[in-house]
DNA sequence: CTTGACCCCGGAACCGGTTCGGAACTTTAT
DNA sequence: ATAAAGTTCCGAACCGGTTCCGGGGTCAAG
């Protein structure tokens, strides 16, 4: 376990390996996050080592949760770097916040409804399957084009919540009307 | 709406402008439906133009249908091809689409529990905020990382509903006892 | 001295569906 | 004829967070 324990003070520099174990993480993607600017570098051991802070894993631990909160590491760095520099980015994260409740509402609604789809289709075919033993041949996969649904793209379910770019849009017929 | 106009038949076969038109995508699109193997290559025009049949556009349809239902242009490649050589795939659609729905289901569970984390933290912070006047500086993103709740990684939000790859794992502490 | 456990680095791969960049061609207007 | 639109073609880029690759150090134990 090799703790670095130098009988100073309770706790002392620590190494990518054990920060990333304490922090659940690989010393991979913590190289990530100091790339992304939302760690910050450590200083270097003569070796070249890096050697973090115990304050780190308070940092990462934040990021962490932030990203499981639907911050991008963009975004976090852009508020970490303010508020780094003495700046006061709350209102900043507020509605950052905001705007990812916005989104995860949204999501929900579009995913009822597909849930509510997929029961409905699963239904009809459990009843064709039913009467069609064996080899089928029913065509399931086509009554999902006459399911009467709105049939409109709940966004791609997996569609990862932040969708929508199109920033130049060159074909495509546009038929986003909403 | 430019119907095809070689006198043939009611319906003739169409190039990828049109067809893409027809069926809300881009041609873009259709190349990668086709190279994904959902799509079927057409024949082509003496200029290399692709021509496609008249039911390339249900197939079209029936694909973005399935796209919006959670199946993925590789499942559905599989599905497709297995019925295009007389086999009935049925009970494997049905599978898959169950598959989905259980995704669906767990992945309404997670965001239910995010959008209550949002909210509440939302509450917190707009309570501290009202005392904070001007340049706040209360620690919002701090209270991330306190907030009671189980912290257990509900997916990062935007993750995909198809979460998970670690084929080798080479570090990273695994502590994912879910 | 060898083994093995850590560490360093830049850059590519991954996922999945879509879009971009830009060359080449066809049709329409001048 | 020729420029200007409009289409089509194709491979490669994109998104975002993480992991993989792979070649090179450092260090303590055996």
């Amino acid at each position: 376990m090799a703790g670095v324990r130098d009988g100073l003070s309770k706790k002392a520099y620590v190494r990518a390996g054990e920060l990333a174990r304490a922090a659940g993480v690989s010393t991979d993607t913590l190289r990530h996050y100091e790339r992304k600017g939302v760690l910050g570098a450590p200083r270097r051991s003569a070796n070249g080592y890096r050697e973090y802070p115990p304050e780190a894993l308070a940092r990462v631990l934040l990021v962490r949760r932030a990203l499981a909160f639907g911050f991008t590491l963009e975004e976090l760095a852009r508020v970490l770097r303010t508020r780094e520099r003495g700046g006061a980015p709350c209102r900043e994260v507020r509605a950052l916040a905001a705007g990812k409740l916005e989104e995860v509402e949204s999501r929900l609604r579009e995913l009822r409804v597909l849930r509510g789809e997929l029961r409905a289709i699963l239904g009809e075919w459990d009843e064709r399957l039913a009467g069609t033993a064996g080899g089928g041949r029913a065509g399931l996969l086509e009554s999902l084009t006459e399911s009467r649904v709105s049939s409109g793209r709940h966004g791609n379910v997996r569609a990862p919540l932040r969708r929508g770019r199109k920033r130049n849009g060159r074909r495509g017929t546009d038929d986003e009307k909403d």
